[in-house]
RNA sequence: GGUCCAGUAACUCAGCGGUAGAGUAUCUGCCUUUUAAGCAGAGAGUCGUUGGUUCGAGUCCAACCUGGAUCACCA
C-alpha cells in the first residue's frame, strides 16, 4: 500500500545518515537494560528514595520536546513510563542525540526516578542511547486519562489493517494484546489442567497419506522425495486412536487442523483443536471434564462467571443443560421423530423449504431440521445428546437404541464448541460405517470419510472402550475474551494476498 | 456464491457534478517540569483500480480488487 518512500520515511533516512555521520551506530549489538519498566512501576517510593540508578530500554512511543528539555514515553512488555530528559543533564552532544530520536525508535535511558511538578512518576535523564531508529512512523495514536479512563483520539481501527499488520494492532492497541494474552493463558491453563488429570500430551502428523476424523474437504500438498500427495490434516482423531490402541490410556493434543471451506466470523482455514482420547471412559465421563474444563477456564484464567457473546449473556458458572437432540426437536420444531419416520421428517423438511439432498437419510434429516430449527436457540451451555448413528461415524451406538449414537455437542449461543462420543471400538462396525460413508462420496459428497485401512486394522487389534472429545478452542476462546470474530482472536488470519 | 455497506494525506474522518479539506501526526521557529503540551508558520494526495457519461467526476454509471455485515454452504 504504501512500500515507495513518503516524506517521512525519507526524513527518517536523513536523520539515519546525520546520526551516522556523527558516529553513532543506529542498530547497536548490544544493550545495557538493567530494569523492566515494570520493575520501576513497582514500589515508587522506595525508587524516588534510594535514588538508585537504572537503565530502561524500550520504545520511545511518544515525545514532547519544549526547548532545551523534553519528554517522552518508553514502553517496554512490561509497562510504560514517562522519561524527562534535559540539556544540562544528559549535555549538549547526548541532547542533540535525544533531537534526532522519534516516535517508534528503540532506545535505552539511564537515570533515577522521580516525580515531576506535574505530579508524574519519570525517569530523569542523564545519558541516552539509541538501540533501533525507526523509519516508518507509527501511526498517531493518543490518550487522555478522564476521571480514570483512558480516552483514546485517532485509534488505529481499520479492521483490515489491524487483521494485516498485526504488529501495529498489538503494538497500538493494547486491549487487543490482551486478547492474545488471554489466549495464551487459556492454552496454557487446558495443558495443565488434562496434565493434573493425567493425560499425555502428542503430537501427531499434520502432512497424512489419508485425511478423516471430520467431515470436510482437506488442502493437498506433494511430497517430492516420496513423490506422493500428502493432506494437511481435518482432524488428529484417527492418529490419537491408534495410540490408545498402542497402550496410552489418555492422550490430547492441542494443535492446527486444516479445512479446505469458506472462511467467515467462525471459520479460518486453519484453526486450533483440541482432541482429548480417555480410556475406559464414555460420554458422561467426557461430559463431565468438559464442563468442569470450561468451568475452570472460566473462573480461574479469565475470572468470571457471566460473558457477553454474540449478543447474549452466557452464563458459565452455572450447571450446563443436557438435553436430547430429538427432544429439542420436539420442543423447537413440532415434530417427534423418535420413530426415525424417513417420509415424515422429508415432508416436515420440504414443507419448510430446507434443503436436502437425495441421499441423506432420516438422521441427516433430523440434523437438518436440529440446526434450522434449534441450535440458534440454545443460549445456555447446552450438551445435545443422541445425535443420530447415521451422521456419527465414529460413535458407538447407543445400548437401548441402535439408530442413535451416544454423542452430544456443546452448544453456546447457538455455536458448536465441542463435540464428543464414547468412540467406536468395533472394527467391523466400524469398516461397515466407512464404507458407508465412502458410498456417500462416490454419490458427490466431497466431505464424507474416506476407508483408512490402516487405521481399521489398528482397530482389529484391539482398542477399549473409550470417550473421545474435541473442542474449537478458537471458539472457545471467542467466547472467553467475548469477540464476536475469530480473526479477533488468530493473530496472523487468513487474508486474500493484496 | 447472493445482498448490503465501506475504500480520500501516515492515522481517524468530512467532502453538495465546478480549483482537494479538517483534527492528529510530520517539518520549521519560540519555549527548562510537559503530558491529547502550547503559540506561529509550512509541507504533505494517482480520492482502491479500469472504463464510461459529462464542457467538467472524489461525487453519477459499469466492471473489477480488498475488507466488513448478512444469508447460503460449512460443524
Amino acid at each position: 500500500m504504501q512500500s515507495r518512500d513518503n516524506q517521512f520515511i525519507q526524513l527518517r533516512k536523513q536523520k539515519l545518515e546525520k546520526l551516522r555521520a556523527a558516529g553513532i551506530n543506529p542498530y547497536p549489538v548490544k544493550s545495557a537494560r538493567t530494569h523492566s519498566v515494570g520493575d520501576v512501576l513497582a514500589d515508587r517510593e522506595s525508587w524516588i528514595s534510594s535514588q538508585q540508578e537504572v537503565c530502561l530500554a524500550g520504545r520511545l512511543v511518544a515525545m514532547r520536546r519544549q526547548g532545551r528539555i523534553g519528554f517522552g514515553n518508553i514502553e517496554d512488555a512490561s509497562g510504560r513510563i514517562q522519561i524527562y530528559v534535559a540539556q544540562n543533564l544528559v549535555g549538549e552532544e547526548n541532547y542533540e542525540l535525544f533531537k534526532l530520536c522519534d516516535a517508534g525508535d528503540f532506545v535505552q535511558v539511564g537515570g533515577t526516578l522521580f516525580n515531576t511538578e506535574a505530579g508524574e512518576y519519570s525517569l530523569k535523564t542523564i545519558r541516552i542511547e539509541l538501540l533501533t531508529k525507526n523509519l516508518r512512523p507509527l501511526p498517531a495514536v493518543k490518550e487522555k486519562l478522564v476521571d480514570g479512563k483512558t480516552v483514546r483520539y485517532d485509534e488505529f481501527s481499520d479492521i483490515e489493517l489491524r487483521y494485516r499488520k498485526r504488529y501495529l494492532d498489538l503494538l497500538l492497541n493494547p486491549g487487543n494484546r490482551q486478547v492474545f494474552i488471554q489466549r495464551s493463558r487459556v492454552i496454557s491453563a487446558i495443558r495443565s489442567f488434562l496434565d493434573a488429570k493425567g493425560c499425555l500430551e502428542v503430537e501427531t502428523p499434520v502432512l497424512q497419506p489419508l485425511y478423516g476424523g471430520a467431515n470436510a474437504r482437506p488442502f493437498v500438498t506433494h511430497h517430492n522425495t516420496l513423490d506422493t500427495d500428502l493432506y494437511l490434516r481435518i482432524a488428529t482423531e484417527l492418529y490419537l486412536k491408534r495410540l490408545i490402541v498402542g497402550g496410552f490410556e489418555a492422550v490430547y493434543e492441542l494443535g492446527k487442523d486444516f479445512r479446505n471451506e469458506g472462511m467467515d466470523r467462525t471459520h479460518n482455514p486453519e484453526f486450533t483443536m483440541l482432541e482429548l482420547y480417555v480410556a475406559y471412559s464414555d460420554l458422561d465421563g467426557m461430559i463431565a471434564v468438559t464442563e468442569e474444563m470450561i468451568r475452570h477456564l472460566a473462573q480461574n484464567v479469565i475470572r468470571k462467571d457471566i460473558y457477553n457473546f454474540r449478543g447474549h449473556q452466557v452464563n458459565l458458572a452455572q450447571p450446563f443443560i443436557r438435553a436430547s437432540m430429538l427432544d429439542l426437536v420436539k420442543e423447537h420444531a413440532g415434530i417427534d421423530l423418535s420413530d426415525f419416520d424417513y417420509g415424515r421428517a422429508l415432508a416436515f423438511c420440504k414443507g419448510h423449504k430446507l434443503e436436502v439432498s437425495p441421499e441423506a437419510g432420516v438422521g441427516k434429516l433430523i440434523a437438518v431440521i436440529f440446526e434450522a430449527f434449534v441450535e440458534e436457540k440454545l443460549i445456555q451451555p447446552t450438551f445435545v445428546t443422541d445425535f443420530p448413528k447415521e451422521i456419527s461415524p465414529l460413535a458407538k451406538a447407543k445400548p437401548d437404541n441402535p439408530q442413535l449414537a451416544d454423542r452430544f455437542e456443546l452448544i453456546i449461543a447457538g455455536h458448536e464448541f465441542a463435540n464428543a462420543f464414547s468412540e467406536l471400538n468395533d472394527p467391523l462396525d466400524q469398516r461397515a460405517r466407512l464404507e458407508a460413508q465412502a458410498r456417500l462420496r462416490a454419490l458427490g459428497d466431497e466431505e464424507a470419510n474416506v476407508v483408512d485401512e490402516d487405521f481399521l486394522e489398528a482397530l482389529e487389534y484391539g482398542m477399549p472402550p473409550m470417550g473421545g472429545l474435541g473442542i474449537g478452542i478458537d471458539r472457545l476462546v471467542m467466547l472467553l475474551t467475548e469477540n464476536d470474530s475469530i480473526k479477533e482472536v488468530i493473530l496472523f488470519p487468513q487474508m486474500k494476498p493484496e
